[in-house]
DNA sequence: ATCTTGACCTAAT
DNA sequence: CATTAGGCCAAGA
């Protein structure tokens, strides 16, 4: 269902990169669902496969750290993969953001046009 | 069964 | 620039 298919993606996430709700709803097929793609994750929990840490909001934001069990355990997991975090930010959340869509090993590093 | 809320996003005012 | 409204699907009361 639904969920199943943002566990699929989220699961399909490389170390060391992150993805927002608004693109894996895109993907799923409801690209304003992105609602439910946090609700999914919060069922998540249960589950160890979904990294819920690597997924954040549009603009790189640790919306979700509240639901860990700590306050900075999120950014602590994310740290650990070498992902830089700054005041519950994503730095260069540009430079790891990873889409679904590209589904592929493409860095899009600087790719911005 | 209905109503509210939720780890969001986008567009309009 | 700040605030509001709408949309989506699912779970809890």
């Amino acid at each position: 269902m639904f969920f199943e298919k943002v566990y699929n993606i989220v699961r399909k996430i490389p170390i060391g990169r992150v993805s927002t709700y608004g693109a894996i709803a895109r993907h799923i097929g409801s690209p304003n669902s992105s609602r439910m793609v946090g609700w999914a994750m919060n069922a998540s929990h249960q589950k160890s496969d979904v990294p819920a840490h690597r997924v954040v909001n549009r603009i790189g934001l640790l919306s979700g750290k509240h639901h860990f069990y700590g306050s900075d355990l999120m950014k602590q997991l994310l740290e650990n993969e070498g992902i830089k975090i700054e005041n519950d930010k994503v730095i260069n959340f540009e430079n790891v953001f990873w889409d679904p869509n590209d589904m592929d090993d493409n860095i899009k590093s600087n790719l911005k046009l």
